[in-house]
DNA sequence: CTAATTGCAAAAGCTTTGCAGCGCA
DNA sequence: TGCGCTGCAAAGCTTTTGCAATTAG
């Protein structure tokens, strides 16, 4: 089924692909650095190198895969595309990621970008938080 | 003025300081990165090293003098602090950068944070946009 | 068989840091 | 004078690239 996906893509079917995709779908967080696949790779015993990993993950990106976020702090996080798009909230006590969507705040994020005659392409929006109680 | 600034940051007036701030404050473009003030600086035949524009910069930034934004490609761009918090829209076909400010996605942001059980610390909007007509 | 793909190591950006000397208060 | 600040060069990190060897179709 993942060889589909990237037949697709226009991608031949190899190991470190397959074992990246599986990667990716299987992670408990969803929210991987290319470092994070690489260990997570190290421990399934893959012999892939680290710069496989970035260019596969930049070709899934391409191919619409998975998405690329730049949150703080220098380094890329990929997500596997579930077609269901959604914006974070990162938790600067523990680090946790958490996804959300608003409809609302989409339509007027199109909204301010008509108004200032353009046409809106992408988008990020992250939102830094803390427990509420403190 | 900008005297007074430094001091009540704590910072000592020295004239890397006090010409990278006036950079910032008279800049055409309010969006720097560190190498732009770099730049700016060797334009004004100051003897200003690229590590003390870093390290000021992060002062600044921690004085609350400053705004540091990551927007994506990697490198940080730095802001003059005016009090008016916006967000950004930038351009994908000519780079620029627009600000604009939406009360209501700034509440609603807010709001979503909340229902999650959590404070909103700060966030990152950024519109990716491309020229109406085409 | 042939073009695509990979691993390794080197290189490339951006940013930070160690350290000796200089300068503000 | 003393501690903070600066410059320079070196190091750190994430990410990219060159190249020869390997592999999918």
């Amino acid at each position: 089924m993942d060889n589909q996906q990237l037949k697709k893509a226009g991608l031949k079917v190899t190991l470190p692909r397959v074992k990246i995709l599986q990667i990716l779908e299987n992670s408990e967080d969803p929210h991987m650095s290319a470092e994070d696949v690489y260990k997570a790779l190290m421990e399934a015993e893959e012999e892939v190198g680290l710069a496989t990993v970035y260019r596969v993950l930049t070709q899934f990106e391409q191919a619409g895969l998975v998405v690329r976020h730049n949150f703080e702090g220098g380094h890329s996080v990929f997500e596997i595309e579930r077609g269901e798009h959604h914006d974070h909230m990162v938790c600067m006590k523990t680090g946790k990621v958490i996804e959300f969507h608003s409809e609302t705040i989409e339509r007027l994020q199109k909204e301010v970008a008509e108004s200032h005659g353009y046409d809106l392409v992408d988008h990020s929006l992250v939102l830094y938080v803390e427990p509420k109680d403190k």
